[in-house]
DNA sequence: TCTGGGGTCCTCTCTCGA
DNA sequence: TCTGTCGAGAGAGGACCC
């Protein structure tokens, strides 16, 4: 989501050069705050917060009207409140936005299959491949912005560009309600003029790092020495910052995502010392992992904690399981187990707990108990195959066991399985 | 001013086995 | 058998995004 206010906002002509701008990112204008006027049209024109109102609650958004006092998305409400004691405050209401957000990206899908949900509330569009059915990539981002407003009633800011990162820009330049096409020719133009902390991927402390160094622009980054962005940013995310600053960004748009962690966590609304309290909310945070992890099909092989005390220090620990899993109980006790093993003399803030190393359920780790009744792993399924472990000869239908695959295995307190 | 919740990715350190 | 080196993987922490 946007989180400025629009002021600097630079919008294409309509007769603006679109040639080679073929990936589109659309980003929907302070998406919560206008589901909540649509919801209720007396909120129109004021100034509106979408967060929690009271206790520890953040700002998830805020109308145009909220940001000219200088509200922002993340920032307690109470604070938002004092900057803007007029601004009205609702609490979220996300399944109202996700079938909001559902009948949007239904709406890009008819232009273009190739379309890649960033979050709730924006997408990358490939329109490269559609050019005879809809027109050049400005046409169809005015087609887009049209349909969009007329089926929901919402708006949106399109960035069109050569490449994601710099169509990502783009939206965000042209918001809110705007187009801003950078024609492929006009790509290193449009960056150089931009601030490092425009670059999609340098936050705060990067931003600092480089400005440290006399680096503001992207037209700074491109005559500073490799060996300076290394020292300032790290390898990786020189490289990076090197390619981007160039408008060299070969990433496709995506249809498909892959999870690679669930999880959950809950910041208190008064920080808690008591342990039997804390043992419970694991418990709970775990079987509420352990929930999604079973309806998306999935198992488990790393149980995370996050622990935050009062003064905000925050620890984090996990522990790879012997077998994946998708059982509450298991990631709740691991997580206390973690927990227990983080030294603290301070009352907890936050807690939370994550399942990793995700592996749909059934495709993952094969227990066996061999001749030397040592549990051992096989990864991935045998597909028939024998394999051998330890002195335990091991074949798929062992390891499916009675009932699976009609194979048999030594009856034991811990029977093999597959997790 | 007093910092949510859900994620991804990167870096650094340590351990372990070849 | 002992020692040094190197790479892989695990774990912790931090930055960043929306």
């Amino acid at each position: 989501m946007g989180r400025g206010d629009g002021s600097g906002r630079i919008v294409s002509a309509p007769s603006a050069d679109d040639t080679g701008a073929g990936i589109l990112h659309v980003d929907m204008d302070a998406f919560y705050a206008a589901a909540e006027v649509l919801r209720d049209p007396t909120l129109a024109g004021k100034p509106l917060i979408v967060g929690a109102p009271e206790g520890r609650g953040v700002v998830s958004s805020a109308s145009y009207e909220a940001r000219r006092f200088g509200v922002r998305s993340a920032m307690p409400v109470a604070r938002a409140l004092r900057l803007c004691p007029t601004a009205i405050v609702v609490p979220p209401q996300i399944d109202r936005y996700v079938a909001l957000s559902n009948q949007v990206m239904a709406i890009f899908r008819d232009v273009t299959p190739l379309v890649e949900p960033l979050s709730i509330d924006e997408a990358f569009l490939d329109v490269r491949g559609v050019r005879r059915l809809w027109g050049s990539p400005g046409e169809i981002a005015r087609m887009i912005r049209e349909k969009v407003k007329t089926e929901t009633g919402l708006t949106c800011s399109v960035g069109a560009a050569a490449t994601k990162h710099v169509a990502k820009m783009a939206s965000t330049i042209s918001k809110p309600d705007g187009l801003l096409i950078v024609a492929e020719a006009d790509t290193r133009r449009f960056l150089a003029a931009r601030s490092v902390r425009a670059l999609w991927g340098v936050g705060p402390k990067a931003a600092d790092a480089l400005e440290s160094r006399g680096l503001r622009t992207v037209a700074d980054l491109l005559e500073a020495p490799t060996p300076v962005l290394e020292r300032a940013l790290g390898p990786a995310m020189a490289d990076r910052v090197w390619h981007l600053s160039r408008g060299i960004d070969p990433r496709e748009v995506t249809t498909e995502r892959v999870e690679k962690s669930v999880g959950h966590e809950e910041t208190f609304a008064d920080d808690v010392d008591d342990p039997r309290v804390l043992r419970s909310e694991l418990r709970r945070l775990g079987d509420r992992v352990a929930a999604r992890l079973r309806a998306h099909g999935w198992e488990a092989g790393v149980v995370a904690v996050k622990i935050r005390l009062s003064d905000f220090t925050t620890f984090s620990r996990s522990q790879t399981l012997a077998e994946p899993t998708s059982v509450g109980q298991r990631l709740g006790e691991t997580a206390i187990d973690l927990f227990e093993s983080v030294s603290r003399n301070l009352p907890v803030r936050l807690i939370g707990v994550r399942g990793e190393k995700l592996r749909p359920s059934g495709s993952g780790a094969l227990a066996l108990w061999d001749e030397d009744q040592d549990w051992r792993r096989v990864e991935d399924a045998l597909d028939g195959a024998t394999a051998r472990f330890g002195k335990g000869v091991v074949t798929r239908a062992t390891l499916l066991g009675p009932g699976r695959a009609g194979g048999g295995v030594p009856s034991h307190p811990r029977p093999p399985h597959r997790t």
